[in-house]
RNA sequence: CGGAGUGUGGCUCAGUCUGGUAGAGCACCGCGUUCGGGACGCGGGGGUCGCAGGUUCGAAUCCUGCCACUCCGACCA
């Protein structure tokens, strides 16, 4: 992408309603426009960043036997009257009035529509296990939307649900996902821990929140600090396997939210010098509730024996549009945001000191055309802002490296590249440059 | 939802107490000089001061109502 032709715009002071890290960036780099209270405009920026991250999700959610769908954003309040939350759920839920006067209201959450869909076609035990997800906007009428995407009222999440026969299958569902949500927050550059956790309007009795420290959480946790060294499964997990003794060191160290805190169990339990209190910011969700919903809904197949039984279901999310945030409160300095690579919006900013330049404009081009071609998916500064604007700039929106190109050092044969997670800068020649970058 | 604030040009804010022709910096447009870490000079454009009533000769400023947004708390798959 050439600069010049791309819609970027950075802001230079920090706008006032922003108070978090995360917020204030994404609103300098020009990725984040607020339309109401806690509803955001993705501008383009922003929005390579959430598909980077929806992707990876899809990814490890593919590759650990989901199979993705699509659910509207607006469902029918009967639906939600056969499981009897629609009177629960209360004014966090929107809802919304037809021409025709029919009741619906914008999903903050599908357990009714998938228990709804899932009981319209399965019949037979045969069937099962089957694990069905979507990556969908929610709204969720928050009292008080606040930091930005991580507390908006509309956000992007990504909800799976399993279906199994028993309760042991749906336990084997539900580590699935628990092994994916290790792996994908992980490939994301997060440090997330999997922590005991209410269970809350989904109910069950099952639940793990993914936690990512962060000085800016919104919750207060207490853990075992051995958790934070544990290795992540690999890419080659077998997802068809047994996979208690995989997630049984994520399981067996102390680790909860305040809500559900033991102080006693956690000092039986814990070593002194392995206790760590700290704040999280909540960044996936993991529940089993058997029957909660299917026996209510009368989501049941046959079994072996012919008998009807209501399956056993859990659900799973993540919430995409806030991982955006929190990827940012942990990955961030004075200058700007630092993007891991995995879900950079560009890999490489290349800064054309003096554009109208010969030389430099052809040495520009070149290396455009070529990381482009090397899928390094480059930013190119083509415009006539002054150098130090255009550091600064590139600095703010993170980009993982930055190739700095001007007729000073073209004239002994040599650009700089910067590595922006550490600040390193070295001069080099142009075609050694390209060598270096990944891609 | 309880409490506390804020709405003035695209952004950050001053002006409101004490009513009297709407301001600054940044950004933007033109010309020129510049150009290796957010340049400088000259000239210029842009605001029904959140909305609606009221008081007054006169309201950004005082009064009333409403709306939006922010912060603290409660709430929060």
């Amino acid at each position: 992408m050439r600069l010049s032709r791309y819609f970027l715009p950075v802001l230079k002071e920090t706008p006032a309603e922003a108070q978090i890290a995360s917020h204030r960036l994404m609103l300098r780099a020009g990725m984040l426009r607020q339309e109401a209270a806690g509803i955001y405009a993705w501008l383009p920026l922003g929005y390579r960043v959430l598909r980077k991250i929806e992707q990876i999700v899809r990814e490890e959610m593919d590759r650990a036997g989901a199979i993705e769908l699509l659910m509207p954003t607006l469902q029918l309040a009967d639906l939600w009257r056969e499981s009897g939350r629609y009177d629960d759920y209360g004014a966090e839920m929107l809802r919304i009035t037809d021409r025709h006067e029919r009741e619906l209201l914008f999903g903050p959450t599908n357990e009714e529509m998938i228990t709804e869909i899932f009981r319209a076609y399965a019949r037979s035990y045969r069937e099962l296990p089957k694990n069905l997800y979507h990556i969908q906007w929610k709204f969720r009428d928050e009292q008080r939307p606040r930091f930005g995407v991580m507390r908006g009222r509309e956000f992007l999440m990504k909800d799976a649900y399993s279906f199994d026969l028993t309760a042991e299958a749906g336990r084997a569902s539900y580590n699935q996902m628990f092994v994916a949500y290790l792996r994908l927050f992980e490939r994301m550059g997060l440090k997330a821990i999997p922590m005991q956790a209410e269970s809350g309007p989904i109910g069950g009795e099952l639940s793990h929140e993914f936690i990512v420290l962060a000085e800016t959480g919104e919750s207060a946790v207490f853990l075992d600090r051995r958790l934070l060294d544990l290795p992540i499964p690999g890419e080659a997990t077998d997802y068809g396997g047994d996979l208690e003794g995989v997630i049984a060191p994520w399981t067996s160290h102390y680790a909860a939210t305040e809500d559900v805190h033991d102080a006693a169990r956690y000092e039986r339990e814990t070593d002194p010098a392995d206790r760590l209190t700290a704040r999280g910011i909540e960044v996936g969700q993991t529940f089993f509730f058997g029957d909660k919903y299917s026996l209510p809904m009368k989501a049941l197949v046959q079994g072996p024996d012919g008998a009807a039984v209501a399956v056993q279901m859990g659900s799973y999310g993540v919430g995409v549009s806030r991982l955006v945030g929190a990827i940012i409160e942990a990955s961030h300095d004075e200058a700007g945001i630092i993007w891991p690579d995995s879900v950079a919006p560009f890999g490489v900013g290349i800064v054309n000191l003096r554009p109208g330049d010969e030389a430099v404009d052809a040495a520009c081009e070149g290396a455009y055309v070529a990381l482009t071609a090397a899928g390094m998916e480059p930013l190119l500064d083509d415009t006539d802002e002054r150098p130090g604007g255009k550091f600064a700039s590139m600095d703010l929106i993170g980009l993982p490296w930055q190739l700095i190109i001007g007729p000073r050092g073209l004239a002994e044969g040599q650009v700089e590249l910067k590595r922006r997670a550490t600040g390193e800068r070295r001069r080099l020649p142009l075609e050694e440059a390209l060598q270096a970058l990944p891609g």
